[in-house]
DNA sequence: TAGGCCATCTGGTCCT
DNA sequence: AGGACCAGATGGCCTA
């Protein structure tokens, strides 16, 4: 809230105190959400100002709540069967919302498990993007090494050391083989390594870092799977072929810093 | 107990 | 007009 207030805001109808006031006087005049809500209390007890309220002062205030729909006579009762009706779609909205969510946290690159507590919102998101981000640069980075090894006469030399250090191997390849046998070590969350200055410097990013991590998720990684998921393979390995890169050797210097700068959270939560 | 995350309610705005 | 979308407010739950 407090943060809120800095920002600017581009609705010219952004609630203002004595809007919000005026939305809590509703409620308590009218009952609504003490008749619609189940999880709030709406009771006018919590309001010990507006105790006092006239019948006049009540009708007023009906009048000044009057929505379209209430200038046109509607009862009291059919006022609250559209906020429930309203009340439900919203509801409705945002567990599909939610569903979506789950959608996108399954596909993540991250432990899964009833053990591990399921990453927040913020996180699945920033998560996500990351991702993303880490996909295009290991697919760019594909299509170069293809090129360079068909393009080139089909020497074999686009597979040797130097051209795998040229790797995105800042963020964690899908699948990697080190990801078992490091568990925590490549995640996602970190920016990826070859993505311009510009995205990692964005807000997003940074906020990952500040997120709190799961602890259940590095204390007790989906068995088999790691914490890319069992659907993920190697390229290399996948392929029967061994993985060229430096990465399979040698732990990413940044690793130790990830699980408990980056991803705090992911060293002391679990569910 | 403070802080984070979440679900829900609510009213405003935009779109069809 | 109705529905979708959005953001603020509020209270509950959980964890450090």
């Amino acid at each position: 809230m407090d943060s809120d207030t800095s920002r600017v805001s581009s609705r010219p109808s952004s609630p203002e105190v004595d809007d919000i006031f005026m939305s809590t006087l509703k409620k308590s005049v009218h009952g609504f959400s003490a008749a619609v809500s189940s999880t709030q209390s709406d009771s006018p007890s919590e309001l010990p100002g507006l105790r006092g309220l006239s019948a006049s002062d009540e009708e007023s205030l009906a009048l000044r709540m009057a929505s379209k729909k209430d200038r046109k006579l509607l009862s009291e009762n059919e006022l609250q069967a559209i906020r429930l009706k309203i009340n439900s779609r919203e509801r409705k909205r945002m567990h599909d919302l939610n569903v979506a969510m789950d959608g996108l946290r399954e596909v993540m690159p991250y432990a899964h498990g009833p053990s591990v507590r399921k990453l927040s919102k913020i996180a699945t998101l920033l998560l996500a993007r990351n991702y993303i981000l880490m996909l295009s640069n290991s697919l760019e980075e594909m299509k170069r090494l293809v090129s360079e090894i068909y393009g080139s006469g089909g020497h074999h030399g686009g597979f040797h050391p130097a051209a795998c250090g040229t790797m995105a191997h800042a963020g964690p390849v899908p699948g990697h083989p080190a990801a078992p046998s490091h568990p925590a070590v490549h995640h996602p969350l970190l920016p990826p390594p070859a993505v311009s200055t510009s995205s990692l410097s964005a807000p997003g990013i940074s906020a990952v870092t500040s997120v709190r991590p799961h602890h259940g998720l590095l204390k007790a990684p989906t068995a088999g799977a790691g914490p890319l998921g069992s659907s993920f393979q190697h390229w290399g390995v996948g392929a029967g072929m061994p993985c060229p890169c430096s990465m399979c050797q040698v732990p990413p210097p940044h690793v130790s810093s990830m699980s408990s700068v980056a991803m705090p959270r992911l060293a002391g939560d679990s569910k």
